[in-house]
This record gives C-alpha cells, sequence and structure tokens, in this order.
DNA sequence: GACCTGATTTCGAGTCGTCAAAAAGGATAG
DNA sequence: CTATCCTTTTTGACGACTCGAAATCAGGTC
C-alpha cells in the first residue's frame, strides 16, 4: 500500500498536470506545493519512478504514468468526496473542510467512500465545484470562463471557484459568489485591473483580477451545480 | 502534536489499565496488544516517559501520567463516536467499524468530533456498547456482569460486548445478542462449559464460556443501550 | 563563446518507528 | 542457593522522509 506522504505526492503532481496540461511538472513546482524542499522532492521523486508511478526527466520535470495518475485520481476521488460530505452531512462550513479532507482522504477505507457516494446521490462536484473522479477514474473537467473571459452584461452562475484557502473561500461566501450564485459582469476597468459585478439579490461587488480570474462561471439555464 | 503511534500506544496501555485497574502495564502485553516486538515497545515506552506521558519502571511496567490519560481517553473519545458514527450515519455494519475507526481516529479534528458528538446527540455508548468519554475525559465505566455471572432464569438485557473482532461481532448478530436484546440464562453446564440462552423471540442460543464472558448484561428494565 | 542566474541535484545528516538477535534480569522450583 | 525459563533490555541495523548547504546544470545574455 503507498504511504499517505506518496499518496500527496501524486495528487499534486496530478493537479499540477491539470493545470499544464502536456507539461512536464517541474521540481520547484511540486515542491512549492508540499512545502518542502526540492532535494527532498529530487529524491522521492527518483523512488516513485523506481516504483513506475510516474517517469522522471533530470531537470526538466515529471509526469504521471497510467498507474500514477490511476493511484492519484483516486486520492482526488477520495478528497473530493469527503470535503462534499463534511459539508453535506456533517455539516462544517464549506471554507474549513479542505484541510480536514487532506487528512481523512488517506484514512478512510474504499468501503466508507462509496457508502458515502451512495448516501450523496453519485455527484458530480465537490463543494468548491470541482469534479469528482468516477470510481473507475475518470475525470470530466469542464472548460469553463472565468470573470475576466465572460461576456458582459449577461447573466452567469458561478460554477467553481479556484482557490481553497479557507481565507479566500470566507471572501467568495461574504460577496455572496458561492457556487450556484447568479451575476452579471458589468464591467471590467483594464488600468485599474477590477471587474465589477452585480449579484441577483442586486448586491454590487468588486474584484481584483487575481481574485475574478479564480471564480469560474457557466450559463445560468441548467443548474449542474 | 503528538503522531499517530504516540497516539496508539497511549491508547492500548489505557486500555490495558481499564482491564486491570491498579497494575503496571508489562511490556509484553504491549508488544502483544499492538503487534510489536518487545523490545520496539522498550524503546517507544522510554520516549513517552520523556514526554511525560507515562511513567515507566524498568522490568515492571508501565503507568499513564494524568497527561498521558487524558491524552489516551481523548483518542477513545474519537475512535468510538467514530464507530458509532459510521454505523448510524455512514450505514456500515458494526462488524467492520473498529477497524475503520482505528484509521480515521487519527485523522478527524475535534471540530469534526464535536459536530459528529452533536449530530449523534451526545450518545454514552458506542455501537459494541463501550462507554464513550465526555469531551472533558471522564469515562463513565459501569460494573456490568456478563453471561456467566448474571443470575439465571430472570430476563436481562445485553449491554456491551467485549471482543470488536469482526469474526465475534458477526456470531454475536448471527446469534441475536446484539447490545439492546433481551434474552435469560437457562442453564449452565460446568462440565461442558456451556451456558444455554433464551431469546426474547424464542430461540435458544449456546455459547462457551470464553464467549460467554464477553457479553455484558443489565437488568431489562431501561434501556440505556 | 564566456558568463550569470535560477533551478536542480548531490551529499551528509537527522528523526521516527521498526526488527532480529544477543545479553541480562527476575521469579520460581527444586 | 542454583538451574531454568520467561520477560525485558540492549545493540546494531534498516526504511521512509526530511533538511541544509554545496555542487552542478540549463538557458539566456552580452
Amino acid at each position: 500500500m503507498p504511504t499517505s506522504t506518496v499518496e500527496d505526492y501524486l495528487k499534486r503532481i496530478l493537479l499540477e498536470e491539470h493545470r499544464q496540461p502536456g507539461a512536464l511538472v517541474p521540481m520547484g513546482q511540486i515542491a512549492a506545493s508540499l512545502g518542502v524542499t526540492p532535494g527532498t522532492v529530487t529524491a522521492m521523486v527518483k523512488a516513485l519512478a523506481d516504483s513506475g508511478l510516474l517517469s522522471y526527466e533530470p531537470y526538466s520535470g515529471v509526469r504521471l504514468t497510467p498507474a500514477g495518475r490511476e493511484l492519484a485520481t483516486h486520492v482526488l476521488r477520495r478528497h473530493r468526496l469527503i470535503e462534499l460530505f463534511l459539508v453535506q452531512v456533517v455539516g462544517l462550513d464549506w471554507s474549513e473542510v479542505h484541510g480536514e479532507a487532506e487528512q481523512l482522504e488517506h484514512a478512510v477505507s474504499e468501503r466508507v467512500i462509496e457508502r458515502i457516494d451512495e448516501l450523496l446521490g453519485h455527484p458530480a462536484v465537490d463543494p468548491h465545484g470541482d469534479p469528482i473522479p468516477s470510481p473507475a477514474g475518470h475525470v470530466h473537467e469542464r472548460d469553463l470562463p472565468n470573470l475576466l473571459l465572460c461576456p458582459l452584461g449577461e447573466p452567469v452562475r458561478v460554477a467553481r471557484v479556484g482557490d481553497q484557502s479557507a481565507e479566500f473561500l470566507r471572501l467568495v461566501e461574504r460577496s455572496g459568489l458561492v457556487p450556484g450564485s447568479v451575476l452579471s459582469v458589468e464591467s471590467r476597468d483594464e488600468t485599474a485591473e477590477t471587474v465589477h459585478l452585480r449579484l441577483a439579490d442586486g448586491r454590487d461587488v468588486s474584484l481584483g483580477w487575481r481574485a475574478a480570474a479564480k471564480i469560474l462561471v457557466q450559463s445560468p439555464g441548467p443548474n449542474e451545480t
């Protein structure tokens, strides 16, 4: 059985691969994402390559093998199902479930995960709108525009929030931008680097570009959240 | 923060202390209970003594300090609340929750435990009838007779099952002896070392003494399970 | 082509938890 | 009081994971 450290490495690498499809993931990125030193990553990555979980190109980076990708996807599935479970059943606030799930994803058996999945009705996305991989390991990533790219003046529905930090999530909640909310982008200011939103409840909200880019939206018609 | 290994050592020692109140817990017993070699226990126990979690008498055994007892009790509280949660909310079979909880007890935060406790209505006992320690660390151990000691011919209610192994629990379930069931001990055979029971539903069941000693009962009046 | 600069690798070291096997201690029967 | 047996301790070692610092590499600059 893989240790929880191994699971963490693979999960982080999978996430980095998602962010830049096709590219090798460089050591530094893994180190930053895990909060360890680059030397540690080099050592670990060699071991993972020896186990056949990823392929390692010295000085270039790393790419998951099918075996590694499968394992990583299962960890991600556990993580996201646990997040949703903690919100919907246990009643935690969505801003705190990410950290909890970080621990639990390594402790929960497949038995329990399947029960949770059933209990929740085989959900497609977690509380942040991130897709939940299928038991077979398939991830349905949708290609959604963010608040910097979506059309102006049209109603859109928040589908996904691309930052799990408790702080950002609390801001999102305060501003009424949780997944499912409907709003429209009134204007963008190129110089000030801000966007101005009007929410369904009439509130006006401004966001900087960094924040706006993290809010992904879809057409408001069919509510898939 | 204590590692999960430390938590396991302390929890096991607490359980052994419960079984023989007042006595020092010998190394061999800890080693057997944890499935490690005696040498490992000696080394670990010295470290725990240095941390002030227990006092160590070479060649005699070990006893938890107040600090160690408190920590161990909290682990036990997490363990038993998780067991009950898995049965009542997640819907697992009671014969499988012990193993699951063994992992989860180290991964669940205090936040989540308190939510679970609330959700379950501050329960007093877990699915096996073992008492759940209070948040303050108080354990309400009741002194109950087992099927070898309770009066003959009188109705009694199963209160607690003193063996968590999935195999034994499945036998208990098959025989209709889960906590809460009412039955009476019809007779005991000293030579054959068996007891004969009559269940409330009319079924007759025989148990060997080893098994009978693990079923603890109370008067059937107020159902405290 | 020589030189920087930033990323990566190597190296030596340390912690934690574990084992196997040898040595030592303690208890008890004679 | 001693021989024996069981328990405990000691010792040396290992695997997994980590760090810090020195050495090395790759890619762009001039």
